[in-house]
RNA sequence: GGCGGUGUAGCUCAGUUUGGUUAGAGCGGCGGAUUCAUAAGCCGUAGGUCGGGGGUUCAAAUCCCUCCACCGCUACCA
């Protein structure tokens, strides 16, 4: 019996370019689609760009074009992307769309006439020069509890307490550069509040969610009232002006999910069909695959606005963990953060494909693409073990027809159906790792195979030429049956396979009949191994700031002009100004964790003699406490000292860099004695 | 701080729900026999006090308590 199942990957944004973090989504919900309609059933993939919002916004001003025209040119290279890597959509649209526009309005009035809306005053700060209000993330300053400066606009990294814009000491725009001013500005609040019962039902019953998610909202959220949504914003604002509140614009991420919709949509216009049948249906599962950062998005606000226009819930909305490299997160300056584009520059998408299937089970963790595992990998599994089976065997049968009937295998290729149920199960399940393991297991049985029954040997005995026949047409059988199992993955390799057979490979039925009579044609290599030279060039192409160096040209300083458009200059200061901060050289005596603190590392600093500080410092991310012990630092030496949750911090060292693991203490030059002032 | 998750062989991970034979796989290491194949494949072998400690039990990787480490989330960010 076919289902008919409609699935939506994360809306990428139209502010920057596809990146192999997220690939990993894009990937594993194609190979899910791929699987269903290998499966005979319908299944339907829906995107679209994300395309509101003040970053858009500032981003377009600053390119000094349109909005429409920048998420245009985006569009255009997110679908190459999506294209080059082998993710198949049957419909791309764009939130900006007519279609969204009609749908956030449906669903915004049923909003209204559910009586959950209402206005509340928000105060933020408001940026004079560009005009427009600002978000946490746009606004840096001094923190009002501890003093440590460059924290965002409502929380600090370095002693974890949080507050409101307003609190923040100095507060810098860092779309501008200037001194924000406070401003109040109604907004538009959905009281999700009303549908509690509802949600509590539907995250906690129904599998519609990983068992630790359900977990999560039931303990971080639906344990308390929920807090009213803010779903609107203030001119300007690139967006779509909600109808019945002139000058207010829905926020983007009201507008965003809907856009599943409008791509839907967009198709049904395409095909004739009416949107009912596919939103409004009993007979339509929808599967949302999502990161978990966006968790709360997909399985609050977005199941309350569906249940309260009348849409389908989603059947399941399926959680992935992020993408690290090399055991940490993505790094510009490592050369770690890859886009799509430079990937594609260098390797084949086939490798991608099977590296994140071989990782990804149905869990939230994180999973981590080591460059070398990743060579390894797809040159052990792919090429020696996968493709090899053909390339052993395809010459001694080339040209001619497979044996018929089916000769006696031992059992090997009904064996081989039996696992693909296994598999099935897998897959459905989004367990890729697990196929992954099934399917190379299938691939070392054939292996075994070949090598017992020795098709070089028959090849030079001129009786045995039936047999040899048999022997091959057995192992491009087991080899056939594995590609139409690992196809979802690798749906190249299905095209190649189906070329050296004679047959198209399109139905995950055909594994379970062997394939007989058909003409071998002339192999020729169906992947190539992966050279560690190509994964060097990538990394180097992806560095920040360093072009790829032409041969024989001296290197050059070509700094990046980021750090200091992240953090604008600050205003100027008098040389009295400057006296009053007095820095010292001191060394580090000790340093080690802070007990319950999640940035923090306690240092005991030397300024020579006995003369010694307590200093915490939000360095713990980046540092270990024993590659610290006997450095020379630069600290703040008379800053009033901090009570913290930890204990008293009697100063700060000095480092620069965004935070977290990008922090970068300053030394200095051999020579330095601790108490030396910096001047 | 709160919450979620993770910790098993050098590396990546199964096994933990429902305790029960000498804890498994792939890669990597070492040894061997081969040579059809993209120096691939096959056979054999070494390697783990299952994060630490305590408890329940005839029996614990598995259940309970506690501690440690790492990752993530923590609503007017996207």
């Amino acid at each position: 019996m076919s289902r008919r199942i409609l699935v939506t990957a994360a809306l990428p944004y139209a502010n920057g370019q596809i990146h192999i973090g997220h690939l990993v989504e894009y990937v594993q919900t194609d190979i899910w689609v791929r699987f269903q309609k290998l499966r005979g059933n319908q299944c339907l993939f829906f995107c679209a760009d994300d395309t509101h919002g003040t970053a858009i916004m500032i981003r377009a001003r600053q390119e000094g074009r349109s909005e429409e025209e920048m998420i245009a040119e985006m569009k255009e290279s997110h679908l190459q992307d999506f294209n080059d890597f082998q993710i198949e959509f049957d419909n791309y649209g764009s939130t900006n769309s007519p279609e969204n526009k009609e749908l956030c309005n449906r669903i915004w009035v049923a909003l209204r006439d559910a009586g959950l809306v209402s206005e509340k005053d928000v105060t933020q700060l408001f940026d004079t020069k560009e005009e427009t209000f600002l978000a946490d993330r746009f606004v840096k300053g001094t923190c009002p509890k501890c003093g440590a400066e460059n924290q965002y606009g409502d929380n600090c990294e370095v002693c974890g307490s949080t507050y409101s814009p307003g609190e923040l000491v100095n507060p810098i725009s860092t779309l501008s550069g200037t001194t924000p001013e406070i401003r109040t500005a109604p907004h538009l609040f959905v009281s999700i509040e009303k549908l509690h019962e509802f949600l509590d039902e539907w995250t906690q019953t129904g599998n519609h969610l990983q068992p630790e998610v359900s977990n999560y909202l039931k303990k971080q959220f639906l344990s308390e009232p929920l807090r009213d949504w803010d779903v609107s914003r203030p001119a300007p604002y690139f967006g779509f002006e909600i109808s019945d509140a002139p000058g207010h614009y829905w926020y983007v991420w009201f507008d965003a999910p809907i856009g599943y919709i409008a791509s839907t949509w967009e198709w049904c216009k395409k095909q004739d069909e009416g949107l009912s049948k596919y939103w409004q249906s009993n007979d339509t599962e929808i599967h949302h695959f999502i990161g978990k950062d966006i968790t709360y998005f997909h399985t609050l606000f977005w199941p309350a606005m569906l249940k309260t226009a009348g849409f389908n819930l989603p059947s399941k909305v399926h959680i992935h963990g992020f993408l690290t490299v090399n055991g940490e997160k993505m790094s510009k300056s490592r050369g770690t953060f890859v886009n799509a584009r430079t990937y594609l520059n260098h390797l084949d998408p086939a490798y991608f494909r099977y590296f994140i299937a071989s990782k990804l089970s149905n869990g939230l963790d994180d999973l981590d693409l080591n460059l070398q595992e990743f060579i390894d990998k797809a040159n052990a599994d792919l090429v020696g073990k996968l493709v090899n089976i053909a390339s052993r065997c395809a010459k001694f049968i080339n040209g001619n027809e497979m044996s018929s009937p089916y000769p006696d295998d031992g059992g090997l290729f009904n064996a081989g159906a039996e696992a693909g149920e296994r598999i099935a199960v897998c897959y459905e399940n989004c367990d890729y790792s697990q196929a992954m393991r099934e399917i190379m297991q299938l691939a070392e049985v054939a292996n075994k195979y070949i090598e017992d029954q020795q098709p070089w040997t028959l090849k030079k005995d001129p009786e045995k030429q039936d047999e040899l026949r048999n022997v091959c047409s057995i192992a491009l059988n087991l080899f056939r049956q594995i590609v139409i199992y690992i196809s979802p993955v690798l749906p190249d390799l299905a095209t190649k396979t189906g070329e050296l057979l004679s047959e198209k490979l399109d139905a995950w039925s055909q594994a379970s009949t062997p394939l007989t009579g058909n003409t071998v044609n002339k192999f020729t290599h169906m992947m190539k191994r992966i050279e560690e030279e190509q994964v060097q060039k990538m990394i180097e192409e992806s560095r920040e700031g360093q072009e790829i160096p032409e041969e024989n040209t001296a290197p050059e300083w070509d700094d990046s002009a980021q750090p200091l458009e992240d953090e604008p200059m600050s205003e100027e200061c008098s040389i009295d100004d400057f006296v009053k901060v007095d820095l010292r050289v001191a060394r580090i005596l000790e340093a080690q964790h802070v007990e319950g603190a999640d940035k923090l590392l306690q240092l005991t600093l030397s300024l020579g003699g006995e003369n010694r500080r307590n200093v915490f410092a939000g360095i713990k991310a980046a540092y270990s406490p024993e590659d610290l012990v006997g450095r020379l630092v630069v600290c703040v030496a008379n800053l009033k000292p901090r009570k913290m949750r930890f204990g008293l911090s009697e100063g700060m060292v000095c480092a620069s860099g965004p935070g977290g693991k990008e922090v970068f203490l300053l030394t200095p030059d051999s020579g330095a004695q601790p108490g030396q002032r910096v001047h």
